[in-house]
DNA sequence: ATGAAAGCGCTAACAT
DNA sequence: ATGTTAGCGCTTTCAT
């Protein structure tokens, strides 16, 4: 591996105006640039970047702590973040929890040594993102909390949850639906939280009761999905939709209708909520609520960046990006007798 | 951020005391480690790890290079990945190639920067395996070919794609299946070459022909598998099989038959190839084959490690790891007069 | 415009 | 068993 010496003593120079020739900040004398820049190429030079970043404090990577790479919905959210944040020159430690909350704790310990620039934070569990975020701050490391939007002094950066899932509920009811089950999953978090707001809200507006009877609060996997959804289609008044607060449950939800031999959406129509990679080839094709993740990748990096270098305002700001509605052909009108 | 001096002044000994007492290598006073403990704990000292590689040129950090994240088959390879190193003591920087084999080359010469230790290598194309990894080698940086085998002087890691197309189309046969349609993805890799040789040999050993009318050279995404799987089916003679080489595939082959108004297994069987997280949730759960991710990860950070020691015999290893049938729902005996 | 030299934080000889 | 010192490869004053 050539060094910056060899470098300079090929190109007959010292190694600053090496240095200075290859960070192209400062003025150098194209003949020397020249005879710098053969020597790289004969010697297929590559600085040594950890060198680099003992010297100047930036080791131009950045962390990404998640719960499961293998939830479906965070692959999409990584690619758009290490793109970003390749763009910008930096590399992307990946760090998946595995869904244990004590090796996400390490995690964050052991990015302190690691001396990343910045780290993009999306926690397993709201009540432990305050002392996830105390422990990046202790470690001087600028931090952005994505997916979750909290006090805790840190730039975050969210989707429209409530919205969409009022959004989500009043199409249904529009179309006619009253009898909605809203498979919930973990109530402890923030997400579902809004996206339960989002729900009554919608069932408020219009005006539509009853429909805590068709309220499961606790569907926290796709088996769970499947088993919330036969009981529910047992009942003499069964539901004629089905809102799964997110696209992977909207797999139990299929298995479920299809196991009691209704169809999709002609006997139940069925919405999700976030528009995984997998929902528009369901089928049939799951109408969703999408979940902005590119815009939110963007927006996570940008901020972190500028809290990397010091600038943005003091105060800590808490965004929100709008998604959209998806419509696809997992909904219909709900057919008059069945009203 | 607290270094190595302020720990050694606050104890009372020397940096090179402290650096002992922390690596646990070398024999230290039980009271000088305590003193240096206590130190450490009242800074919240965290050791720099730029400074260590720099120094020892260990950076305890690996690559992984991978096509592209949002494939389904990919985050629990990774997850995977990540973890072994975790155990190790390893960092993973991820670099997502996004489908971009530009990308691809470009992440790989940075990579001669980022001074990581090792590099697991996926590639999008076959053809340039040899380039990528000839970068490697130039740049010093041990790697191992994950999912390919190639005579390129590295540790090589697959599965036994033959075996697995062979053992499910000769399941299929047995099933009483004769028009078996196969779809075959990228007829210029490795990987699906491999499975197609597995199918072909099932099919001479069974001494069944004609099924070149039903094999479908090209199927690159699930609408290709859609439409193929339209058009097969409305053949006079329509296979009453399908064999996607991918699971994700058979989300195409699965639309593709609902939307003739056929349903699965009883008017077609589907099984398709990878074993990834949605398949046992399709509807119905699909019959497949397993790519053993787990030991495939496990054994490429294990070799990977040992060349990083330098360590590991001379000639590079190709290794194939076995999957294993899985059978769900979507596969059924054929009915006697649809033979 | 270029060179000399210091130093980022750490570990590993080498000395004691 | 512990301290002293050099140096990993780079960037950045400070001179010139």
């Amino acid at each position: 591996m050539a060094t910056i010496k060899d470098v300079a003593k090929l190109a007959g120079v010292s190694t600053s105006t090496v240095s200075r020739a290859l960070s192209r900040k400062v003025r150098v004398e194209d003949a020397t640039r020249e005879k710098v820049l053969e020597a790289v190429a004969r010697l297929d030079y590559h600085p040594n970047s950890l060198a680099r970043g003992l010297r100047d404090g930036f080791t131009r990577t950045l962390a990404m702590v998640i719960p499961e790479i293998t939830n479906p919905f965070f692959p999409k959210l990584v690619q758009c973040v290490e793109k970003r944040a390749d763009e910008r020159g930096y590399s992307l430690i990946l760090c998946d929890s595995g869904g244990n909350p004590a090796r996400e704790k390490r995690h964050i310990e052991e990015l302190r040594s690691d001396r990343v620039d910045g780290v993009l934070f999306i926690g397993i569990n709201d009540c432990d993102c305050a002392e996830r975020i105390a422990l990046l701050r202790d470690g001087g490391i600028p931090a952005v909390l994505v997916n979750r939007s909290f006090d805790l002094g840190v730039d975050c950066v969210t989707n429209d949850n409530r919205r969409g899932a009022r959004e989500i509920v009043a199409r249904l009811i529009r179309m006619g639906h009253r009898r909605i089950a809203c498979l919930v999953m973990a109530p402890e978090s923030q997400h579902y939280r809004q996206r339960l707001e989002g729900c009554l809200q919608a069932f408020a507006e219009n005006g539509i009761d009853g429909y805590q009877q068709y309220l499961v609060p606790d569907v926290r996997g796709i088996d769970d999905a499947y088993r919330a959804t036969r009981r529910l289609l047992e009942r003499r008044e069964r539901p004629t939709a089905f809102f799964a607060f997110v696209d992977i449950i909207a797999f139990g939800v299929y298995s479920g209708i299809y196991g009691n031999g209704l169809s999709i959406p002609d006997d139940v129509s069925v919405a999700g909520f976030d528009d995984i990679a997998t929902s528009q080839h369901m089928s049939p094709p799951l109408t969703t609520y999408k979940h902005p993740v590119e815009r939110i990748a963007e927006t996570a990096v940008e901020r972190l960046m500028r809290r990397i270098q010091r600038r943005a305002g003091a105060e800590p700001a808490r965004i929100e990006i709008r998604g959209r509605l998806i419509v696809r052909p997992s909904i219909r009108r709900v057919r008059e007798c069945a009203g």
